[in-house]
DNA sequence: TTGTTAAGTTAACATTGTTATTCAATCATC
DNA sequence: GATGATTGAATAACAATGTTAACTTAACAA
């Protein structure tokens, strides 16, 4: 894996010639595409700053001239996954749905969105939230935190278990409590299968069906 | 140059007096301490192995005398840890107690262990570990096939699960699947509890209450 | 033309994990 | 005690990373 020294020829570090100057807008749009596909293809740990900028023909500065460090990139990616999860909790339908079906539904999407976005959901449920000691000055582009897409999703889940125990479906219990305790058995599944992936997992729609059922027959009345 | 360097003095970064020559198992210990407390202060990747050489008075190459690499320190620090939990599960005396009762039991255990050390539970299930990239052979020692305590603890799930859907007490099923999604479970709590402390959550009882009946009740025969 | 602005580059900096090489303390043996 | 091998530890570096300071160039308005 020796590289050499900066030959003049190849640019393997230099850069040939200058790339289509584009507008601001224009080139974070295609910065985060293209951190995206190495992302998702590498990791984040296995994402360099360099490659990135190498996908696009520019020189890693130019990524510091749109974002202020890396992980901006993932946050934002992470943003768009986000909504891409209550797109799919919609998706599935949960006012017009039987209510167990709906449910069955929901925990079905949320698995899959977890497992079909590692990364994002790494980052989102199982990083450490750190003091945010290091000395960055606010971002130009960085507006306030919008309200959290999370919750939003989670109110979606609880208004589903709230339906459930109003029908008699559900045994009654608090809502709250209940609505947590399944979050917790899908976050469990996820978060398991992404964090120790050497793991001899059984096959994996198995385990979807069985944490499923477990919750289903775990709440449903006798 | 001159003949005789300053060996000592040099305090800016550098090291002081030489550390006391160790065996090298006593070093290998020594290491290990040094670098679980500051894993668990700072996390892994906070954590620099220039940074634990400085605790232990020595410099970083001393600690590639003893392990191969970085990662090589936290799966050791991570196989003590689950010693811990191997413990706290045969303190919950599974052999002698009702089935469902052990398991109740062994759930408390759990949670009880994680929320007890949250920085050991989340080196140990939720730190991502590189893919290991580098240009490193596998060590001659390492076997990788030894039990580790990891599985030690899971075989003891496992075959308290084996002995409820046995006897009858569990509805029949893929054992391994069903002990699983129970992890699942209970590691959903854990981790979520851990990963977001500002989440309005339930009572701490009330919800490990609710993990441990949706488990039971969602395994137990109708 | 001139001047300003914003997009981009060059060349580095500071850290990181890691290694090739050299030094020195211990210990068995003469 | 002297000698030489063994091995714990240090020095000094390497290459790669995230990141930044300082400079360059295209576009456009006056």
């Amino acid at each position: 894996m020796s590289s050499g020294r900066a030959r003049r020829g190849k640019a393997s570090g230099g850069m040939g010639r200058r790339p289509a100057r584009l507008s601001a807008v224009d080139r974070r749009r295609a910065i985060l595409a293209a951190a995206k596909e190495i992302f998702l293809a590498e990791g984040y740990e296995g994402t360099t700053m360099r490659r990135i900028a190498e996908a696009l023909g520019v020189t890693p500065t130019t990524l510091y001239l749109h974002f202020p460090d890396k992980s901006a990139l993932l946050t934002e990616i992470c943003d768009d996954s986000f909504a891409q999860l209550v797109v799919e909790f919609a998706r599935a339908d949960l006012e017009h749905a039987p209510p167990l079906e709906a449910l069955r539904r929901l925990l079905d999407s949320y698995v899959g969105f977890g497992l079909a976005h590692p990364r994002e959901y790494r980052l989102l449920f199982m990083t450490e939230v750190p003091p945010h000691v290091g000395g960055h000055r606010p971002v130009p582009g960085d507006g306030a935190t919008r309200p959290d897409n999370g919750q939003i999703a989670f109110a979606a889940l609880e208004a589903l278990v709230r339906r459930l125990v109003d029908e008699g479906v559900f045994r009654p219990g608090d809502v709250e409590t209940i609505a947590e305790a399944i979050w917790a058995a899908a976050h469990g599944l996820v978060s398991l299968l992404i964090a120790m992936p050497h793991f001899p997992w059984s096959e994996r729609a198995r385990l979807v069906d069985a944490i499923a059922e477990m919750v289903l027959r775990g709440w449903t009345r006798a």
